[in-house]
DNA sequence: CACATGCGATAGATCGTGTCTATGGTCGTA
DNA sequence: TACGACCATAGACACGATCTATCGCATGTG
C-alpha cells in the first residue's frame, strides 16, 4: 500500500532531479529517501527512475506516476487548506530569544502575519534558557532561539561569534584578530550573551584581561557603544550591521545553534502552522543571504 | 501531515457508520482506529464526527473532508491500477495444502484466474508443514493452508473436526456422537490429517480402540470409502459433501486455523496481488456460506 | 595515472509511532 | 440493576521509518 510520505519523496526527486537534494527538501537523510523510492518501485512493480551516474531521469512509468502523484499531493493540500480555512482561529504562543537580531525578528513577524489570517501569534520575549523553561511548563507552544543540542529541537542554522568593532576603528580593516591584538583594547560586556562564560575563559586562559568599559543586557545598546567607539564586543556573527565590522578572533570559535523547539504536547497544533513555517523560512533565508555576503562562520 | 492510512480509517468510518466495524474493515483494532481519527481531527483542527452513543454522524467539516478523502483514495487507486496494468507479468508461487477441500481450491483458482491477467499463478501442492518449509527456503512466495499459530500468518477462518459417516449409516441422523457410539465402529485413517495425533490420543485416553479398516493419504479416497460404507473417519468440517453426514464428536474439539502465510522477502511482491486477494476472498466466502448452512464448528 | 569529488545503494543500529491488549466510562435496553 | 454496545484512554510492544557509516561507481583534475 503506497503511503503518502513516499509520494512526497518521489515528487521531491522529480523536482530536484537528484536524490541527495530531494532528501534535504524532505528533511530526511539520503539513504532514507533511497529506501523509500525503492519501496515505491517495488510496490508498483515498476522502475520509476533511471539512475545514470550524472543525473536522474524519469522512466515512462515514472512520468505516468508523476501525474498521479501530483494530483494526490494537490488533493491532500486542498483538503488541508479547505478545512484549515474554517478551523477556529488557533493561537500560537511563540517564545523568541532576545539574542536574535531585531531586524530578523521584524522580518519574520511581518512575513508570519502575511502568511495567515487564521492563526494568531502571541510573542513572549526572553533568554533562550528562560524560554525552554516556559516551554516545559506549557506556557508557550514553541520557541525560537539558541537550542543547544536539545534533541527535541530542529536546527535552522549554526553560527559563530566574532568581534564587533566600529568601522573607523584602527583594527577595522583586519581579516582576523589575534589575542595579542585585543589585549590592550577596551571591551563591552554583553551580559546575556550565550558565549559569555566561554569568552572570559578564552581571555583568562591566555593571560589577557582587556578593560571592560561597559556591561549591558541590550544588544542595541552594545552596538551603539561600539559604533560610538567606546570599545569592541563579542557577538554572534548575525549581528553584523551598518557601521560595524565583524572580525573573527583566531582560536575562538564557539558556535550557537539557532532553531525551533516545539512543546511535545502542542506538537499537533503547531505542526501545520503556516506562521511557524513562515518564520522558519525567513530565518533560513536571512542566514543564507548573510552567509553568502561574508563568510564569518 | 495527514498520512494516507488515516484517510483510509476515516473513509471506513464513513462507510460503516461505526468505529468498531470500521476497524474490522481496516483490519486493525478499535482503539487504533480511535487514535487515528483523533489524530486526523487534531491535525485538521476540526471535529469530523459527532459521537452520539447510538450512531456516528459526520459534522459539516467531516462532510467536506469526505469529498477530499474520496478523491485522495481514488487517485491512489488510479495510480496503482494505471501502473499495475503495464507492470511486467508477475509470478506468484502459491503453495496450497492438500488438506483443503478440492472444490474450494477449484473455486479459488477459477476466481483468481478471472481476477487478473497480469499475474501468473504457479501452484505447489503439499502438506501444510512441507509448504512452510518451502516458504522458508524461498521456493514459494505464499502458502494457503493450516498455519497453526505462526505469527506471520493471517487467519482466514478457524474450523473444527467432525466425524464423516455415510448418509445411510445407522448413526447418520444423530446430532452428536459420544465416544461409546463409535467404540465398536470401523474407522478410516487419514494419515495426513493435521489432527491425527490428537485423534488417536482422544481414543486411547478413553480406552476405546475402533477397528481401522483403511489408511490413506487421499481425502477423496477417504470420502469414497465412507460413502461406500467401509467406515467412518475424522475430517475437517469443511469436507462436508454429497452423501456424507458430518457429526460432531462430543469432547473432541481440536481446530485448525486456515489462512495465508507470506514469505517475508516476497512480501512486497505479494502485497498488491489481486490473485492472492481473490483467493483469500473465496475462502472466506465459502467458509461463511458453510458456517451459515450448518454450524458444526 | 593517481587522487579527489559527487552521488546512490547497502548494512546495521536506533528510535518513533502505529498497533495491540486491557480497562474505564457512558449511554441505551431488558 | 444488570447487561450489552460502543468509543476513549493508558501502557506495553513491535515494526518500520530513519539514522550513521560505509561501499562502489562513475567523472573530473593535477
Amino acid at each position: 500500500m503506497i503511503e503518502r510520505y513516499v509520494v512526497r519523496y518521489f515528487l521531491a526527486v522529480v523536482d530536484q532531479g537528484n536524490f541527495t537534494r530531494a532528501a534535504a527538501q524532505c528533511r530526511i537523510s539520503q539513504p532514507t529517501l533511497s529506501v523509500g523510492i525503492a519501496k515505491l518501485e517495488a510496490s508498483l512493480g515498476q522502475t520509476l527512475f533511471l539512475r545514470t551516474n550524472r543525473r536522474i531521469e524519469l522512466t515512462p512509468s515514472g512520468t505516468r506516476f508523476a501525474v498521479h502523484a501530483r494530483r494526490i499531493e494537490a488533493e491532500f493540500a486542498a483538503a488541508e487548506r479547505d478545512l484549515q480555512d474554517t478551523a477556529p482561529t488557533k493561537l500560537v504562543r511563540l517564545g523568541i530569544a532576545t539574542t536574535l537580531p531585531p531586524s530578523w525578528i521584524a522580518a519574520a513577524l511581518g512575513r508570519a502575519r502575511r502568511a495567515s489570517t487564521t492563526e494568531r501569534l502571541e510573542v513572549v520575549e526572553g533568554r533562550s534558557s528562560e524560554l525552554v523553561a516556559l516551554l516545559d511548563r506549557g506556557r508557550i507552544d514553541a520557541m525560537l532561539g539558541a537550542i543547544g543540542d536539545d534533541p527535541r529541537g530542529r536546527v535552522l542554522f549554526e553560527e559563530g561569534f566574532a568581534v564587533a568593532v566600529a568601522n573607523d576603528h584602527r583594527l577595522a580593516g583586519r581579516a582576523t584578530l589575534a589575542v595579542a591584538d585585543v589585549a590592550e583594547e577596551t571591551m563591552i560586556v554583553r551580559r546575556h550573551c550565550e558565549a559569555l562564560a566561554e569568552t572570559s575563559r578564552f581571555f583568562t586562559a591566555r593571560g589577557v584581561r582587556p578593560f571592560m568599559a561597559a556591561r549591558t543586557v541590550s544588544d542595541d545598546r552594545a552596538l551603539t557603544y561600539v559604533r560610538a567607539g567606546l570599545g569592541m564586543t563579542v557577538m554572534p556573527s548575525s549581528f553584523a550591521s551598518e557601521g560595524i565590522a565583524m572580525i573573527r578572533l583566531t582560536g575562538f570559535d564557539p558556535t550557537r545553534r539557532l532553531g525551533v523547539l516545539v512543546a511535545s504536547d502542542s506538537a499537533s497544533r503547531i505542526e501545520g502552522s503556516v506562521m511557524v513555517a513562515a518564520i522558519e523560512e525567513t530565518f533560513r533565508d536571512l542566514h543564507a543571504v548573510r552567509a553568502g555576503a561574508d563568510d564569518l562562520d
